[in-house]
DNA sequence: ACAAAAGTGTTAACGGTACACCCATGT
DNA sequence: ACATGGGTGTACCGTTAACACTTTTGT
């Protein structure tokens, strides 16, 4: 059967996996949630950290296995995931990783293409933390990338933030799901500052922002806050589409 | 050896391979790269297209494999190939293409993910017209998409262009790699009028082409047109480089 | 002379950016 | 009373968008 194919196509044949960067804004400070994994170095036990990821099955779409891999390793569902990008598979294993995978799927693995996903989310949800002995934890993005993650995840957390970055214009909407459901100005613009990467001018925001029908302004208010309260608003999810299908507005 | 890994993964195994868009302007017409293939069906032979795409290696990166399935099956080398979207396997793959794999590679594929890459170049260059007994040819791509191609090559080529177009403000240096050396002001705006899918006003964009400091007037002019002769415009890549990493202008 | 496409400036509307003070609330 | 962050309007500037006539060349 299989080993046939292996046979005939020898290097040709590859793991392919999906890999998951999950991010979530806090306190206006971007997480990434990570795994933490055991390995075996040198008789010492030493751990580090990885993205969610896993083998892609074949009888699965790639955007399924983002889904299932993120909620069989992490408990995490239903997060809009986009691909962003393929890896291949040169340079991205390390000695480390290696023995890591070796000791995870008992066998060598020498070549491994991963597909990258990522999604935002928000911090709040429940994790399944030690689900399948791992540990899962949500660290700031700024420490995660000064450590050396498995694999290319150094690589993987850039590019994914780059593709944030770049979608954000073309579709805003994907920027409410890192928000809580309601949702002050300053924590919209805190996120509008950290996606482009600059200040902001408060009341210029404030225009702009007036004039999106899809971020509806509710009647209610911060409470028991050391100064005047804050308005929140709430994003209307079909006001938006309408206004991406040539509303007037 | 590897067929440890197969007994153990089991689903988890597939084939991946890259597929190349490339992409052509000729008279105002943009025309795909496409390869004819023939497929015994019925007992009736019949012919197709698809586009140019092989099996990744294990030792090799996805640009690599990119550049190196190209230039195998079409002679076509030292093109910037731009990664743009992975496939997953489900619903690719028709009785004729399955069909195809098996007399291709002599066994049943069931898993096929691909790595979809798109490459802008021009049409003049030299084809190995029917390297390793395919037939290659430029098709414009409206037509090509009437067609129904191989695999998801429709959704493929659509995905590229959409990337195309994505792309182009972020980095206009890849339009220029579409138009011939010498170009005229008309060609690169209709190629303008493409990419952003409108009419640009003639007055207005030439205004802009001329604060470019990239794009430099030549002294040379069209021959032999029965209109007043079009000046030729270049693309100065050095220049363009210096005005990316914020030179002033 | 005429047909066909090249080449060339000005004005108005709009969107983006810069900027400073008063308001509400808890301590 | 004061400290803290919330909320608001106006003026300038640069970019974009609309718009029509003259020039060159071949037939």
């Amino acid at each position: 059967m299989n080993s046939t194919v292996l046979s005939k196509l020898g290097l040709a044949v590859n793991h392919m996996s999906v890999d998951c960067v999950v991010l979530g804004l806090a306190e206006s400070t971007l997480y990434v949630l990570l795994i933490k994994r055991k390995v075996e170095e040198d008789g010492k036990i030493v751990y580090d950290y990885k993205l969610p990821g896993g083998l892609i099955y074949s009888d699965e779409d790639l955007d399924d296995a983002a889904a299932r891999v993120l909620k069989e390793l992490t408990g995490v569902r239903n997060l809009h995931m986009m691909q962003f990008k393929a890896f291949g598979s040169r340079n991205r294993i390390s000695a480390r990783d290696a023995k890591w995978l070796k000791d995870t799927l008992d066998d060598n693995v020498q070549a491994l293409v991963t597909v990258g996903y990522v999604a935002l989310g928000r911090i709040g949800r429940k994790l399944n933390l030690h689900n399948a002995g791992n540990e899962v934890c949500w660290m700031p993005v700024n420490e995660a990338l000064k450590l050396e993650l498995a694999f290319d995840h150094n690589t993987l957390i850039n590019d994914a933030l780059k593709a944030v970055r770049h979608n954000a214009d073309a579709d805003p909407a994907i920027l409410y799901t890192l928000l809580p459901n309601k949702f002050t100005a300053l924590q919209l613009r805190m996120l509008y500052e950290f996606v482009y990467n600059k200040e902001i001018d408060v009341r210029n925001f404030k225009k702009k922002m007036m004039q999106l029908a899809y971020v509806e302004p509710l009647e209610e208010y911060e409470q028991g806050v050391a100064h005047r309260a804050a308005r929140y608003y709430r994003f209307n999810r079909v006001k938006y589409k309408k206004s991406r299908r040539g509303g007037t507005d």
